[in-house]
DNA sequence: CTAATTGCAAACAGTTTGCAGGCGT
DNA sequence: ACGCCTGCAAACTGTTTGCAATTAG
């Protein structure tokens, strides 16, 4: 099901997207998006998204018993920081996987997920 | 707010969670719960839960994209393995982040969740 | 024109909360 | 008996979906 029309709501999701310097929240999607498009509605993020996940232009950043946030799917590996105060989530460059990892008998590793939690520049006392 | 009466649905709530051999998420809790008190209602699950994480006898354990766990508060700093195939979530001794870690200036890291993901032992080809 | 796309509101799923009655102490 | 605790249902939050109106091609 490929999306088949340019609109101006979708053009001004991808424009947020686009410009996006972290993994931002439908929420915040909506929000930027409202500026160019005001009358646009949240469903329309919601199913902008969903086809952009399925298209795999975009992934999502799961950020422990908060909403997802979504980044770019070409990313190369990498991280997250959450910020315990505002709440933004940050890309850290590079693996920080310990290295000579060992893993009990009999299990395989697929993938990893690592996010570090704590204060963000803006968010210092 | 500390708890001041010993109830049947709480003692079956705790005799749950004093015998889970992994997270347990607490649909899963209900219905173990259910067995002793029939009428429990998942309100009190819930409540049973959060007060028992506000109190510091449970953590939640958050696996992306699906619903809370809890697991004893009580275990030494550990991380997890998330088996992609059955789901269940194993616990994996000790610190897996990378020793001599870096953060980018102004960032101030607090804790740190890692989870493996892959296949476990009940699970290989 | 014609049908893909949108906005709205209703439907959902998971979690919380208000309240009247039940039950520990 | 007092008042904490529970079950129920209603309220909430985040997300999906049905439908009529809008609008791109």
């Amino acid at each position: 099901m490929p999306r088949q029309r340019s609109t101006k709501q979708r053009r001004a999701i991808d424009a947020v997207l686009g410009n996006m310097t972290r993994p931002l929240s439908p929420q915040e999607i909506l929000e930027q998006a409202k500026i160019e498009v005001p009358a646009i509605g949240m469903a329309t993020v919601y199913r902008a998204l969903n086809d952009l996940v399925e298209e795999g232009v975009l992934k999502t950043v799961d950020v422990a018993g908060q909403p997802p946030r979504y980044e770019s799917a070409h990313l190369g590996h990498h991280h997250h920081f959450h910020c315990t105060r505002c709440d933004k989530v940050f890309e850290l460059e590079g693996c920080l996987l310990k290295q000579d990892l060992q893993l009990p008998e009999g299990f395989f590793m697929e993938h990893h997920e690592i996010t570090l939690n704590g204060h963000c520049p803006d968010c210092k006392d």
